[in-house]
DNA sequence: TTACTTATTGAGACTTGGTATCAATAAGCG
DNA sequence: CGCTTATTGATACCAAGTCTCAATAAGTAA
């Protein structure tokens, strides 16, 4: 469950912080990808947010989108559906699992992850400072719903 | 040195088997994937194409590109330059590195790799069928040179 | 509260990466 | 060589995403 997690308040505090005007389009659309256990895309991100806020923007929401990612508060889904979808970042919790079946993300303890970098900066000789790491398949319940 | 271990004659029996016939763009367009040490855009495998071969269609070579990366040949990277990108497949070696100094692509090890997914699906109960590691940051070469 | 300054927004034009169409071409094969 | 059919190239098209700019609204100071 991500959004036991996710806190939309500590979200607009790191908007405030970065400089920016707190603004409602951005509540609408930090609420939005706060609450969303499935990857949206920025255009489907614009739908929802013009039921609640018809005037809403399609510019607008790419360039929030945009700011959210680089803030790293929502975080790109390189996957089967393309990669313009986006989920809320847990910190700690890095790796991305989707389920084909039915969509859903789920997070994983990173820190496996992180012994495998540091194994393999060793062996290569590179220097990494970023790496992502996503897994797909069928989800605990997809898999006994089957 | 990725391009030690690939060898298109290979591709062109692999797209052979698949019942494709096999023509002079394939031979082109395989040609410049299996001997670039970098990612390459579809947009710019056409370009060097199109060098030696002017007439080459652009929808050809986005087709091709296609049926090359379903047969495996070739692997998308989803990368700092967007995900349209394609390197040629090392079997067992599908740990990808990325040099954000000098963009090359390095190849590592996967055993690690497979070793934490079968660890991850033991711990969350997914089934996982699929997955993508990807790493990014200055490969040795670059490290020295700065 | 009001007036002022300036970042943010919305509408729509525009760009770009990629796809669909279809007549012309060229593999593969007897 | 000539037939059949997949592949190709040119071009029209589409959709995702960006740019522009006037209108709006946040923050601020009086």
């Amino acid at each position: 469950m991500p959004s036991k997690t996710i806190n939309p308040e500590d979200w607009l505090t790191a908007l405030d912080k970065s400089g920016l005007r707190v603004t409602s389009v951005q509540e609408t659309l930090i609420d939005i990808f706060a609450h969303s256990e499935y990857p949206l895309s920025a255009e489907q991100a614009w739908e929802i947010a013009r039921q609640s806020r018809p005037k809403t923007g399609r510019a607008t929401v790419y360039r929030m989108v945009e700011k959210l990612e680089n803030l790293g508060l929502i975080r790109r889904v390189h996957g089967y559906q393309g990669c313009s979808h986006f989920v809320p970042t847990l910190p700690e919790l890095m790796m991305l699992f989707i389920c084909l079946s039915c969509g859903r993300a789920d997070y994983l303890d990173s820190q496996p992850l992180n012994d495998l970098i540091q194994q393999s900066e060793h062996i290569s000789g590179h220097h990494i400072t970023d790496s992502r790491l996503q897994l797909f398949g069928a989800c605990a319940d997809c898999q006994q719903n089957a």
